[in-house]
DNA sequence: GCCGTTTTCGGCCCGACTGTTTTCAGTCG
């Protein structure tokens, strides 16, 4: 059993542990426990093999036990047992806003409730209100929370986020009662999907700020609205929070608000190890709970909190206490790539095959956007439903290629687009001979039909990269956000391939895909590969993932430097051509 | 369930909001 169905298992135990009412630490050493396992560069089996587990901070006897017995035999009897002493209805109306483990066991005991169907019946009976503890409105929220759950996915897409999230801040920045604001959360860290939206604000006059969220355009429905805090349904379905505090006070909320939450736990115990104490107002030069300005440490800036704290700005992509505290401590913090280092994009697409526009107007759109270059991958011949060009049209492209960036160089502008393919990875050789592919300047290797078989497919890929002529693997992993898994695939051993070979490792910036994933850029970057930062443009708008992009690759903790497309037209030719 | 340079037991990050209560439990982030 591999690493992400272990971590997904130990996630699953700590909710069900949750639902019987366990010890909150209990259940959350569960989900701790996952996400170590989940951000494993070295493969499982070979820990559990050599029995190290136990040597990882934060996997105890018990867990070690339960995640060997998963590895060695696929299954778990402690989980099994777990399973079936839960119905799986209980599991699901936790998913229902304002219901968690007490009350949803309450209303199991005492009315039998295993199911949202059983439940909206219950509430609608009016017997749920009857119990202690509930009452009408108790009631009437959770038929309207089943009725939004219905209505909405509780996951978002990142880029939909951001779109929600854009005018309602620069909105907020003109309110004039708003000294600072921010988004914060999940948003603010570029976590590839989200829940919610959360935005900070600072103001002498918190009321006025929170009213003028709460009427901005777009609001569905406000759930909750308090002199500090509202929360509110935008068009779409994404939850948005919006919390005001003191200036004095922004940092610290700031901080605090865009976690994540294990980030912040590390960070509220380097504090009591200095005899200080972190929360949401401050740091304190105190033991107990205080909120007294004399005992406060003064920072203006998170900044100014991490320096108290002995470390250097963990900027918050990183902030997954995913290694970054050890890197801070030293201040060996890779300086992160920006979106305005990109000089231009290594995978694209034409009307060539199943893009959207012409050449010229890609070039011209892209030079307009300040670009050096813009390479067009369109499919080769396998990608029949694609209208993929086989070699005799690869070869027009070419020339057509060829005469727009004549007309560019004679009216001296340096921008080019690049010639390319994204060519297939097949069952057992690439769809382009060699002869072929050794025309083009950019070669992406994608795998689009892949096996059922783990082995299979990281031999394809690893047999893509070793091809000379390819520079590029193209979105590594095959995901779509929200939609489809992963094919199976051995990521780390296509790296070392990658890094063996120098072949690029896409970070691919469709909204759907930001595939490589963020969590195995600090292998890669371990091991010496390069990432391309991808836009996988099939219209010329499509460009503008490329921001996404960047901050997906700071999440990775990717510097300028690892990344190919931050180097200039003549510079990348080298590369390529090498 | 995990952890330990005060600890192998007794802690484990902390506060706002809501609804049901009339001082607090549950939920959420």
């Amino acid at each position: 059993m591999d690493k992400d169905k272990v971590a997904e298992i130990l996630v699953e135990i700590g909710t069900l542990l949750e639902l019987k009412g366990e010890n909150p630490f209990k259940t959350r050493a569960y989900s701790n426990g996952a996400r170590i396992i989940e951000g494993l560069s070295e493969p499982l089996a070979t820990i559990v093999k050599e029995k190290r587990l136990g040597q990882i901070k934060g996997i105890g006897e018990a867990l070690e036990q339960k995640i060997t017995e998963l590895v060695e035999t696929g299954k778990l009897k402690y989980y099994e047992e777990l399973k079936t002493s839960i119905p799986p209805g209980l599991i699901e109306m936790l998913q229902i806003s304002g219901l968690g483990p007490k009350k949803i066991q309450a209303m199991h005991k005492q009315l039998g409730i295993d199911s949202i169907e059983k439940l909206e019946a219950a509430c609608k009976a009016g017997k749920v209100a009857e119990l202690a503890g509930f009452g009408e409105k108790t009631q009437a929220n959770i038929l309207e929370g089943i009725a939004l759950k219905r209505t909405y996915a509780s996951k978002h897409l990142l880029s939909d986020a951001w779109l929600a999230a854009e005018p309602l801040l620069e909105s907020l920045r003109q309110q004039p009662d708003v000294i600072r604001c921010s988004t914060a959360g999940s948003l603010r860290r570029f976590k590839e999907v989200i829940g919610d939206i959360d935005f900070l604000a600072s103001s002498k006059n918190p009321v006025a700020v929170i009213d003028f969220f709460v009427s901005q355009p777009g609001m569905v429905k406000v759930l909750a609205k308090g002199e500090t805090k509202a929360s509110v349904i935008l068009e779409g379905g994404i939850q948005s929070d919006l919390r005001v505090v003191s200036d004095a006070e922004f940092p610290f909320a700031l901080a605090y608000f865009t976690g994540s939450k294990e980030h912040n736990i590390v960070m509220r115990q380097r504090a009591i190890q200095r005899g200080l104490r972190l929360n949401e107002y401050g740091l304190f030069k105190s033991k107990e709970e205080t909120r007294d300005p004399k005992l406060l440490v003064s920072c203006r800036t998170e900044e100014e909190i991490f320096a108290a704290l002995d470390l250097a700005f963990v900027p918050p992509e990183l902030r997954e206490d995913h290694g970054e505290f050890a890197s801070a401590e030293q201040n060996a913090l890779p300086k992160l790539v920006e979106w305005s280092d990109l000089k231009g994009a290594l995978h694209n697409h034409s009307n060539w095959s199943d893009g959207h526009n012409t050449l010229e107007e890609i070039a011209e759109f892209m030079d307009g956007l300040g670009l050096e270059y813009w390479a067009i991958t369109d499919h080769s011949k396998a990608s029949y439903q694609a209208n993929g060009l086989d070699a005799k049209r690869v070869r027009e492209q070419i020339k057509e290629i060829g005469r727009i960036n004549e007309k560019f160089a004679a009216a001296g502008r340096g921008f080019r687009l690049l010639t390319g393919s994204e060519v297939d990875i097949l069952k057992d050789r690439l769809d382009f001979e060699d002869d072929i592919l050794a025309e083009l300047e950019v070669v992406v290797a994608s795998l689009h039909v892949p096996s059922n078989s783990e082995a299979e497919n990281t031999k394809r890929l690893i047999r893509a990269a070793e091809n000379p002529h390819v520079h590029i693997l193209g979105h590594l992993t095959g995901r779509l956000l929200l939609e489809r898994e992963p094919y199976p695939v051995n990521v780390p051993a296509v790296i070392d391939a990658c890094a063996a070979t120098g072949t690029w490792i896409e970070l691919n910036c469709n909204p759907y895909r930001l595939d490589l994933d963020w969590r195995h850029w600090a292998y890669a970057r371990e091991k010496g590969g390069k990432c391309v930062i991808n836009s996988d443009a099939h219209r010329n708008a499509h460009a503008g993932f490329l921001r996404l992009g960047a901050g997906v690759a700071r999440k990775g903790g990717l510097s300028k430097k690892a990344v190919v497309n931050t180097l200039p037209l003549a510079e990348l030719r080298l590369e390529l051509a090498n």
